[in-house]
DNA sequence: TTATTTTTTGGCCATGCGGTCAGAAAATCG
DNA sequence: CGATTTTCTGACCGCATGGCCAAAAAATAA
């Protein structure tokens, strides 16, 4: 793949990011998208096979970044408390600073679907995030840091939170997002400790 | 508004959250709708302003019943670390016994969207739960019985929480999802104690 | 019964979608 | 430069949707 179609490629991409957060994805079509891309809408379809092809190197891409951000915030943690911590913290401030790109993929998982009509990412297709929390809660145990629970319960507690924040606070300005993120990770190093 | 006509609008509401429930909200146009329940097409027309007044019908309906549901347990409760529990138990209860309605709840709180492409339920919508959870906490720390938190965090997670019941375990069969419910409900209890 | 109103039918319409494609344009090659 | 390949355009297609409505059917009234 050339340097220049990788090019097009990301253009489409963040074209489509900020249509999908601006005016949600049922009005996102292939036809907006280039529109406001200022190409024509048959690129779109040369340069990707198809809408879905599209939508899921979005994810990649968004879900890449959050992964490096978190990774490397992470990096120093040597206690599951840090972790804990750090983790919450790391990804409020990424959705701090890339809030469009949150709120296109909310749009993505809520609406993209296979053939069958069944949602594409449902609530834990997100198996990564849900297994770095999990690890997490298991190496705290591990240690003797966390009291003994279950951990499905705990990780997807977290997560949901996690997701309230990506569905809510995202699209809603004016909120303390990193104050609301500490207070969030108080609430689960006391359920966990 | 007759018997009659309320009774055609219950048929077509039952059939319509039948349809969401299998083949989910892209594939449940007006005319599958229809079709499955046995009548034509027109009549949804005729009976309802709309797809979205029909939609909103269905919403209505469902959680009517589950806020009768959950009320009702929860009459008997003088503690507030009884009605968290309470709580979560009695919504898990109905969701238990009545799949469908919540994944066509689901589907549409992810799916109906206002005329500027928004999703017309979001992530906070539902003000009532979020209030009633809200209210216990509330009520917890009034009487000493829950430390001191930002509610709104203890609200949010809790509520995010009792969302991932809903997207999640509604359609995944074979877990216990009374046993689930009574982990989750220890999980919170602790967080707020 | 007949007249009137309510309800239902099924075809029709405009709209918007994703995808396709022949030809134009641009870039690259020889 | 011309020849060839890559990229782009914009019109077009088939399809599905929600909504509409004249006419039929059913229910009700007189």
């Amino acid at each position: 793949m050339s340097f220049i179609e990788e090019a097009r490629r990301a253009q489409i991409i963040a074209s489509a990011i900020e249509v999908l957060a601006s005016v949600g994805f049922a009005k996102a079509s292939l036809a907006a998208i280039a529109k406001h891309a200022g190409i024509s809408k048959g690129v779109i379809s040369y340069h990707f096979a198809g809408k879905d092809e599209l939508m899921e190197e979005i994810v990649n891409q968004i879900y890449t970044k959050i992964a490096e951000h978190v990774v490397a915030r992470l990096e120093g943690q040597t206690t599951a408390v840090g972790m804990l911590r750090t983790h919450i913290l790391s990804v409020a401030e990424h959705m701090r600073d890339h809030r469009s790109q949150i709120q296109a993929l909310g749009e993505i998982f809520h609406n993209l679907r296979d053939a069958e009509g069944r949602p594409r990412y449902g609530a834990h297709t997100n198996e990564e995030v849900y297994q770095a929390v999990e690890h997490i809660y298991r190496f705290g145990q591990s240690t003797g840091e966390f009291r003994a629970f279950d951990l499905r319960i705990m990780a997807v507690t977290h997560s949901s939170a996690v997701d309230a924040m990506f569905a809510y606070w995202a699209v809603t300005p004016g909120h303390d997002l990193d104050a609301h993120a500490r207070e969030l990770a108080d609430f689960f190093e006391r359920a966990a400790t």
